[in-house]
DNA sequence: TGTCACATGTTATATCATTACGCAATTATG
DNA sequence: CATAATTGCGTAATGATATAACATGTGACA
């Protein structure tokens, strides 16, 4: 048990994994799919299943802005509940942040208006350094 | 020119943004189009242009997790380029949340990198308080 | 062995968004 | 005024993203 498989992943869980993981940036669901036909992926359901599974387990991250979806690079992300991403729109870089004190914040914020958060959002989409 | 006309809306654009200030929460374009059936709109095209023009104003916000849109409702939100939503998963109700030092605080987290943001989603998802 | 939970495979369909093309209205300007 | 440039509009087609519905496979285990 690998600390990045807290469970062991299905067949499919495992290679939308691995082309994430392989991946220089974010990938949409159709993407996954047309690189995964030869490990025998025909449909995009395969896709979505697995991506939910790997969601589920925080080994992945969904990019709502994007539509599209990451591994999870933050080695200790599973104490994270919020994650901010930066998504470079020149090269299309994405990086995460991981920051307690925004959490709190947004916890702070939401607390005012008896907000309950289940799942937070943060997305940044501007130039990163290297692009500038 | 009303106060939320800082410049003139076309016919196409005022349908929009009317059909969006009369909705209790977000609307998806679809949505949009099929409540603008009766006033001659026939295609999709139709409705994401003009609310594309309708973001550009600062009329209207999009939400990514969503991928549905709301009329702004926040009399000031032209001073605030971040804007927070909170979105309740049970009753589908979004409140803004204008917050200047939340802005600070994601400017600065993306100082840290030398990252610079053109466009910022925050969205918070759970249960608001009138669904607890 | 039966059955339960879960993963998978397949087809079809729903939902969200843009491309491409042509025409009409408005406006800037020589 | 003429006309070029800009902007908005209408329509058809297509592309991109996501889920529903139903059938089959597979391993755990009482």
């Amino acid at each position: 048990m690998s600390l990045h498989s807290p469970v062991d992943l299905t067949k499919n869980q495992t290679l939308v994994y691995g082309a994430l993981a392989d991946a220089q940036g974010p990938l949409s669901a159709y993407t996954i799919l047309d690189r995964l036909r030869d490990d025998g992926f025909r449909a995009p359901l395969q896709v979505y299943r697995a991506l939910e599974k790997l969601l589920e387990f925080g080994m992945v991250h969904r990019l709502e802005s994007l539509n599209a979806f990451v591994a999870c690079r933050h080695p200790d992300c599973g104490e994270h509940e919020t994650i901010a991403f930066t998504i470079c729109e020149q090269c299309g870089k994405v990086a995460e942040i991981a920051d307690d004190r925004l959490m709190e914040h947004l916890d702070t914020l939401a607390r005012v208006d008896a907000f309950q958060p289940r799942k937070t959002t943060v997305e940044l989409r501007g130039i990163c350094a290297s692009c500038q």
